[in-house]
DNA sequence: TTTATATTAGATAATAATTATCCACAAAAA
DNA sequence: TTTTTGTGGATAATTATTATCTAATATAAA
């Protein structure tokens, strides 16, 4: 998570323009912790840059994951989704809503080790997805039964 | 991992019928430990059955799945790769030569416990994927620059 | 501020994995 | 054997993502 000034300084050190679409869409990641999808920041966005194409969204999405200003996350939908929160942290999906919550400030650590050792890889990183049924859910399933 | 006889009762008491294709799909399946996505398992049946499309491929595998004869793997791949082990098990995958392999016999389930109490979640799965470079590719690489 | 130039945004087409459709045909039941 | 229902394969459709092309724009230099 960083300020306007900071990402800017980032870019332009990093030889990439400095442009208003890729502020902004950093900007929806950095303001949201649903998560969203390529098209999720599309229509996030579309009211203020009505021109903004996907394609735009996509190759921005390319920058910020190669300057490490965001992370992509795989939970085995058709989509991938985004994340202003470059820290490791594992995500967890409700199944019935789709929903996809953090999971902070859990220690994997000895797990890490552990599997290191024991593989002999040379490890670079770890995801983590949990699925379930989230407590909105499982209240809402609730009062339909009762 | 179920042998023939099994399989095919299986699929009949589930109302699905018995083909060849079906079983051979499952056969492979059985027989490799590489983990082997929709084309893989279209090129190694292609001998033996030249007429299979990828179709049938994608229709069998959901049928697999369905009877929990399967279970589906998203390693952050284009594709996705299918494995006749339905015990839960974590994945590795050699981000050089994208090898993935099992983890086996690795207990998670203090951690998963964690995760059930803290997000008040009703959990019902979870993926644990890590990424690294495997012995054979690092041994490789030392061979290069030394 | 103006200019030069290299990069970008957006439109569009391309790619590729997966899914849907349709029908002759095969498997299971009668 | 006959009937019925589900299936295999060919084909087209779908959909997320990537590539291509050009006018427009950000940036650095004058």
């Amino acid at each position: 998570m960083m300020d306007a000034k900071k990402v800017t300084a980032l870019l332009r050190k990093k030889g990439f323009k400095v442009t208003p679409q890729r502020l902004a869409i950093y900007n929806v990641l950095c303001n949201t912790k649903a998560h969203p999808n390529a098209e999720m920041i599309f229509n996030k966005l579309q009211p203020y840059y009505p021109t903004m194409s996907l394609a735009t969204i996509y190759k921005t999405i390319d920058i910020l994951k190669e300057i490490n200003l965001i992370q992509i996350i795989n939970v085995g939908e058709d989509s991938l989704r985004y994340d202003a929160v470059v820290k490791s942290h594992s995500h967890i999906r409700c199944t019935v809503c789709n929903k996809v919550e953090d999971i902070m400030d859990f220690d994997f650590t000895p797990a890490i080790k552990d599997v290191a050792q024991r593989t002999s890889y040379d490890l670079s990183g770890q995801q983590f997805y949990f699925y379930g049924v989230c407590p909105e859910c499982q209240a809402k399933a609730n009062r339909k039964i009762g």
